[in-house]
DNA sequence: GCAAGGTC
């Protein structure tokens, strides 16, 4: 059976000896995915063998010499996995629906073996194993890809106990920071892998548990379509997502609109018509704000109090994570997020944007940025720019505070020419670049002018831009930042009449249904899902039914939000929202584009009925998960283990499901109040 | 018929 392998897999291989005469060492070397598997190898082998793998396509075992430090001249094959190898199920006994109560899941026992679609992957690193010496795990340094070392290691030692284990530790592909990596080999964290082995376990046991008994119990209530029968799911990161559209459409429901009053003040000067806006935005009492406008006309004039000028600027964006660009996606992309990472996926394969699943908004010093940025200058669209950075005007980019140590920020690794990719692919590389020479260009720089004056005992101000530089800007059509109407040179003291003075009336309006970029902020600032996963929860809530999405702007009172000028809270004008609109039309070219996301009834009734069980944190909130987060950091500081983390939260979930199940019926309750009623928005 | 995480 070995000599087959052996034959068949590589007919070089015989115990090469260098010329001391001792044996060289035969190292595997496995990464998390081909891309890594094929740089690395490249970086250390130079020219390499690719051989196939039977049964997986996208696998390769590539084959080199090379003199690793701590072991000398050595034999390299060099191949790689696809994520995880292992998968979780619960026993034979347990599989079937009706095989337990639900609540038997949480302690039923668990099988951990590898994937059906994962078989040829472990054969191969079976067989590989079998003739090398050291095992050498080049796993993306993050947590799972700790796990997925531990998954590796133990199908090796299987078959070749008296392996020796080590792992790389590197942060980005690049040459010389790989081979810094090959030359000191560390182990594998194991503390980090038992925090991941807890999660797996927990999910798998919370989201069947709770799945079968909602399902179970409620799926009769729901009105069936054709005889597919709905699923109705549980899951730790399903659910707080779910939570975030229900908590905001009943913000909107409920929202009742408040009337306001305010006072404005014209003043012409050198030709200009100044609008000066109240310090105190508006008041809500009639009565009041009329006593104050009175004081304002009895006053002869007004008195200029402040006039300012000092230097300004719109900071560049941060170099470009996964979360980032799932936003601005589907905000000026006219995609939805999972769509813009399908197409950043394609992109990557075909090797013209870097890894699209990064944390990390910090370049490494040590990149060669310049490089990247030269390989753009050949486009007519940004070319130019990209030729003005190489030539003296590159900055260093910001840094962020994130970094994973495994992927560097998005980024254009390749020039591809337009006629090569489709419209979606086409809007997310020219995003990827020019946010990338963005990111390499100057802040934009302007002028800020503030005057204020006291009119009655009250103070008006009108604020003022300039812009001096726009410098990133050019590249960068997503972000706006306009000079506004030129000011009238004021002097403090200068004593004016105003030539208009009105008092108005306004009302606050409700705020938008939830959108798509707003929705993956909350989740990633929650800890709800990883930047590759978050698309996938929003996708899934939209599958089963618990929410619809549709286009901003469309019918209903959605625009509701966008309406109405003098409401706020002393924000202003011209923000998030107001400039979006328009960068949207600049820089994707369509209009509106965004999704908004509304609860279904059945939707409503799951977090309500849950947040009326009356436990102290309903499921619907995202503070379970966080705190599931806090536990597996524990672990992996060695604060606490797994066992205890996983015990304790299947004790503290398990209160939930028992109240649940017995409070069946205010769930019960809830759907019926929604589906029975007509009252969906 | 369940989850979430990795990746192809």
């Amino acid at each position: 059976m070995i000599r087959d392998r052996l034959s068949q897999t590589s007919s070089t291989y015989a115990p090469e000896r260098p010329a001391g005469g001792a044996a060289m060492a035969r190292i595997l070397c496995v990464a998390e995915k081909p891309s890594i598997a094929k740089a690395v190898a490249n970086h250390l082998g130079g020219q390499t063998r690719a051989e196939n793998v039977r049964g997986i396509q996208w696998v390769k075992n590539y084959k080199f010499d090379y003199n690793f430090q701590r072991w000398g001249q050595s034999s390299v094959t060099f191949t790689c996995v696809a994520g995880h190898i292992q998968t979780s199920e619960f026993h034979e006994r347990y599989r079937k629906w009706q095989s337990c109560a639900p609540g038997d899941l949480f302690e039923a026992p668990i099988l951990i073996q590898v994937a059906e679609d994962k078989k040829a992957v472990a054969s191969n690193i079976e067989a590989q194993a079998r003739y090398h010496n050291i095992l050498f795990i080049w796993t993306d340094c993050d947590r799972e890809g700790e796990h997925i070392g531990t998954e590796i290691r133990d199908i090796a030692l299987k078959v070749n106990p008296s392996m020796q284990v080590w792992r790389a530790r590197f942060s980005n592909i690049e040459r010389a920071h790989i081979i810094q990596a090959a030359r000191t080999p560390i182990q594998l964290d194991e503390a980090q892998a038992n925090a991941v082995a807890a999660r797996i376990e927990l999910d798998l046991r919370l989201g069947a548990a709770f799945t079968r008994m909602q399902t179970l119990a409620l799926q009769p209530m729901i009105p069936q379509q054709g005889d597919q029968k709905k699923i109705i799911s549980y899951g730790s990161c399903q659910f707080p997502t779910l939570g975030f559209v229900v908590d905001r459409y009943l913000r909107v429901r409920n929202f009742v609109p408040e009337p306001f009053w305010y006072i404005r003040v014209g003043h012409e000067k050198d030709g200009i018509n100044v609008k000066f806006s109240w310090k105190r935005g508006h008041l809500f009492d009639r009565m009041t704000v009329i006593i104050i406008y009175e004081r304002c006309l009895l006053s002869e004039h007004a008195r200029v109090t402040k006039m300012q000028k000092k230097p300004t600027k719109k900071w560049k964006p941060l170099p470009l994570t996964t979360v980032e660009l799932q936003k601005m996606g589907s905000r000026f992309l006219r995609m939805t997020s999972q769509e813009v990472m399908k197409v950043a996926e394609d992109l990557y394969t075909k090797g013209w944007i870097s890894y699209p699943r990064t944390e990390t908004d910090q370049f490494d010093r040590d990149m060669d940025l310049r490089r990247i940025i030269q390989k753009q200058e050949q486009d007519n669209r940004w070319g130019a720019f990209a030729a003005a950075l190489t030539n003296g005007g590159f900055n260093q980019p910001r840094n962020g505070r994130n970094n994973d140590k495994a992927h560097p920020p998005i980024h254009p690794v390749n020039y591809v020419n337009p006629s090569q990719l489709n419209d979606n692919e086409k809007r997310v590389y020219e995003f990827v670049v020019r946010r990338f020479l963005a990111c390499c260009s100057e802040d934009a720089v302007g002028e800020a002018t503030d005057v204020e004056i006291d009119y009655g005992g009250e103070i008006f101000h009108v604020h003022g831009l300039t812009v001096i530089a726009r410098n990133y800007l050019d590249v960068y059509p997503y972000d706006k930042w306009e000079s506004s109407q030129n000011l009238p040179q004021y002097t403090v003291g200068e004593t004016l009449e105003p030539t208009e003075v009105t008092m108005h009336d306004g009302k606050t309006t409700a705020p938008g249904y939830l959108t798509e970029p707003e929705l993956i902020a909350l989740m990633d600032a929650n800890g709800i899902g990883t930047d590759a996963t978050m698309a996938e929860h929003i996708a899934k809530i939209k599958d089963r039914e618990y929410v619809i999405a549709r286009l901003k702007g469309g019918a209903g009172n959605s625009g509701a939000a966008e309406r109405g000028g003098g409401r706020g809270r002393g924000r202003g004008r011209g923000g998030r929202g107001g400039r979006g609109g328009a960068a949207a039309q600049q820089g994707g070219g369509g209009t509106g584009g965004v999704q908004e996301f509304i609860p279904t009834t059945l939707g409503v009734a799951l977090i309500e009925g849950y947040d009326n069980v009356g436990f102290e944190t309903s499921l619907s909130k995202p503070f379970l998960r966080k705190e599931m987060e806090v536990q597996m950091k524990a672990i992996c500081e060695g604060r606490s283990t797994r066992n205890d983390v996983v015990q304790q939260n299947l004790e503290q979930y398990r209160a939930v499901f028992v109240r649940t199940q017995q409070q069946i019926n205010v769930l019960k309750d809830a759907i019926r109040r929604y589906v029975g009623g007509a009252n969906q928005g």
